[in-house]
Parts: structure tokens; C-alpha cells; sequence
DNA sequence: TAGTATTAAATTGTATGACAAATGGGGCAA
DNA sequence: TTGCCCCATTTGTCATACAATTTAATACTA
């Protein structure tokens, strides 16, 4: 059977049906509730033996998209059963384009989340980690015309912020929030100027980790998320 | 090929691998960087089909858990790449005994996401979801003397509460937190009459989210988080 | 001798075919 | 009508063979 495949030549079999299928339930192809088809059509339609079509399905299956049941079938499972704070979740559904409203519900997190990571990181983070926290700073100020830069470098230095609050659950949170996150900045940048006019909080709350100012430091940060959760909102309302 | 396996009968052989291969990982049996057993030896000690076993393995790998490259073999990724937030990753962790740090995370995570989400459940929760709240509220306390339904109940108005909130994405967090939650409960129930003492904290919260009282149900909230965090520590320090 | 290209071995990746087990529905009987 | 049984459909499991990939040893060359 040959690999026909004009996307990824150079890519596992079984990882490019995960993802095709990934895809397919994330753009509402297969709809929650949704019998798929059996699994030797499936594979005869897909190109693949039934052996890359089952593992696929199993990673699915293990990231809570769909569910198996002899005779009945292999089923899309409802939204609120998926992982959505699986990596590949995400990244799926950022392909397809994220909803607006999901957007806003990981700035409802991060507001949740970043105030006391920074607090955190005040009280907790080493001389080698604050330091590191102002270099990402400094590296901000250095891209700040630079869009697509200026977007890494601002999830480096909130990365560097959540890395010096020890906290490792935390890190894999904000980690998976992040490329949605930079998406949605994409969609920020659009507001101009927004690089240029976030940077003194940025320096605030620099200054106050530093400075080892743990309610100046979350207070700033909240500050931060506040404002850029309304430069989305408000970039979302003009679509 | 027959199936001995002498624990669970009636559940498929490649969810008993998956569970079996998970808790190995999860008690350290194979550490991050080791490498598996090649899949041949591997399904013959395991006494199941190669197909299964790499089905078994597949969901693993989309946990997180494992990576695979030919010829190198499969290999234990690092705890910082798995899937923290997988249900299954969560379960597999509990029942081998959760480090007593990674309790205190997410008691951390909790501190960070309750007290906002109190206040989000006071300003848009519907009339029959509040009502609700407090049903859970008053069932808290008709079985405040019974250990393990009090922490039932408990579950049920934090989830409850969570609802009211109206964020899909914090529901699913909280939701995955919340069986760890239950083990902590039962090292923080050691601490006599815990539920007792907690329960005016409780009332409080859910008037202030009934009266749409933001403020103040923030407020009470942080107080529960903080003092149910310093019942764990105690109880943590205290093995 | 050192550096590079070639080859070979080990492991995962893929395909195929066959049969077992479970399940849901339809038909049959009380 | 209701309960039971049987059967068709689908996933679950097994076995085997071969392809593709990668690492490492090996040979070859400058």
C-alpha cells in the first residue's frame, strides 16, 4: 500500500492519521455523538492498514476525543470529555482557528493564574532566575518593533517568571496555555502601538520580583493580564 | 495466547496493559530515560500480542508518558513532558501514592483559581445553579460527621460552585483536580473535627455568591483555600 | 592516524488475514 | 405486552512477514 501522502513525506504513517482525524473532530467534521466509520472502511478509505488506523484511534482515544464499544462503534465523545489541556488538543484546535470564546476563557486563567506566579516568583525564584527574568525583559525592550519577536520573547519572559515560582504543575499549565496564548497575541498586535505601551508594566513587575515586592509584583502582573485581556476582547469584538 | 491475568477479567486486555505500564512508570519501576523492553520480549513477558501491547503503548505515548524511534527503542520521557493533567496520568500517580510536594501544588493551583472562581460563580451564576450551591452547602453539613461522605459532598459543592462560573476550561482544571483533592481530604480528615470547624467558612461563601456579593465571596474563598492548604501541610509534616 | 563514507544489525513501523468476544437489536415465545 | 434468545456487526486479539529508520561498527581514504 503506498504513501500517497502529498503533505508530510517524512512523517510516521500513524501520526499523520492522528492528526488528520485530530483535525477532523476539532473542525466539527465528526461532531460529538458521531459514529465513525468502521475500522476496515475507515482504513480503506484513509489509505492505511487497519494496525495504523487502530493505534491512531487508541492516541485519540487516550486524549479523551473518542470512545470504543464492539458492535457500536468508535464514537466522538463530547467537548467536555477531551483533554483540552493536551498539547495536541490545543495545538489541533488552534489550527482550525480557536473560538473566541475559548480565548477569553484562558484569560479568565491566566488572570486566575499569573497575579500569584508572580507573587511566587518573588518570594521563591534564585538570584540566577530573577536575573533571568530581567534579561527576558531587556530582550522584550530590544524587539519591541519587531512583532513576531516581540511575541516570543514576551511568552519567554512569562515562562521565566513561572519557572522561578516552583511550582511544576503550574509550569505545565501555563506551558500548555501557551500557543494559544500567542495566537491570541497575534491577534493583539493588531492594536498599535500595544507592544510599545505594555512595556513599563513589564518593567513594573521586573523591578518587583527583583526587588523581592511580592504585592507589588502580583498586582502589576494582574494589572498586565488585565489589559492585555481587554486589547483581545476588544480586537475580537472588531471581527 | 491465553489470559491468565488473574485481576480483572472483564476489562480489555489493552486498558489492563495501559493501566499496567502506566503504574510501572508512575512507582518508578522504569525511570524517565530508561528504555522499555523491545516490543517482541516485552509482549512475550506480558503475555500479550505485539498489537496490543503497541496499542497500549500509542495511548502512553499520547500521554505524554513515553516516546518511541526505531532502532533506539521506547524511552521514559521526562516527568516534565508528561500530560500532569491527564486524568488517567492524575489516577496512575494517586494510586501509587502522590508525593506530598505535588499535593502542595495543587493546593497552590487551587489557592490560585477558587477564590476568582467564586467571585465569576457570584456574578453570572443563574438562579438555579446558586440554588443549587447551597443544596450541596446543607448536604455538606447533614453529613458533616461522616468522613467519606463529607468529602462526597464537599467535591460536589466545589464542582457546583465551578459551574456557576460558566468557563468550560476551569471546569475541566478543577475537575482534573479534583480526585487528588480527595486523597489529601482523607490525610486532612486525621485532623478532628476538620469538617466541623470548616463548615461556617462554607455557609459564608455561599451566601455571599447567593447575595451576588462578589467581594466577599472572593474573599471567603481565599480563607477556605488557605486554611483547608494549612490542614494538609500539617497533616504532611506530621508523617 | 584521523576523518569520512559504507555497511550491517537492531528496533520500530506497516501490512495482511484470520478468528474471538462483546453488544445491541430483532424475532420468537410465554 | 414482556421477557428471552439468537444473530449480525463491530471492536478486540493474535500471528506473521516485511519495510523503513537509525545507530554503531567497520572499512576505506586522505
Amino acid at each position: 500500500m503506498a504513501k500517497i501522502s502529498t503533505s508530510s513525506p517524512r512523517q510516521s504513517l500513524y501520526k499523520q492519521i492522528v492528526r488528520q482525524i485530530g483535525l477532523s473532530i476539532m473542525s466539527n467534521k465528526f461532531k460529538p455523538g458521531d459514529v465513525l466509520l468502521n475500522e476496515p472502511e475507515l482504513s480503506l478509505q484513509l489509505n492505511v492498514s487497519r494496525s495504523v488506523l487502530r493505534e491512531a484511534l487508541k492516541m485519540l482515544g487516550a486524549k479523551g476525543l473518542v470512545a470504543f464499544r464492539p458492535r457500536t462503534g468508535t464514537r466522538v465523545r463530547p467537548r467536555s470529555d477531551w483533554n483540552l489541556l493536551d498539547p495536541d488538543v490545543i495545538a489541533w484546535q488552534g489550527e482550525v482557528g480557536f473560538e473566541p470564546s475559548f480565548l477569553l476563557e484562558i484569560c479568565e486563567i491566566r488572570l486566575m493564574l499569573e497575579p500569584l506566579t508572580a507573587r511566587f516568583a518573588a518570594t521563591r525564584g534564585t538570584a540566577e532566575e530573577l536575573a533571568f527574568i530581567k534579561d527576558c525583559c531587556q530582550q522584550m525592550q530590544d524587539v519591541v518593533d519587531s512583532t513576531g519577536d516581540y511575541i516570543i520573547a514576551d511568552l519567554a519572559f512569562h515562562n521565566a517568571i513561572c519557572i522561578a515560582a516552583h511550582n511544576e504543575l503550574l509550569q505545565r499549565i501555563m506551558g500548555t496555555l501557551g500557543p494559544p496564548l500567542r495566537a491570541s497575541r497575534v491577534v493583539t498586535s493588531r492594536v498599535p502601538r500595544a507592544n510599545v505601551e505594555a512595556m513599563p508594566l513589564h518593567w513594573s513587575i521586573t523591578g518587583a520580583i527583583c526587588n523581592r515586592d511580592e504585592q507589588a509584583a502580583e498586582e502589576s502582573m494582574r494589572q498586565l493580564v488585565l489589559s492585555t485581556t481587554q486589547d483581545i476582547q476588544r480586537a475580537l469584538d472588531a471581527l
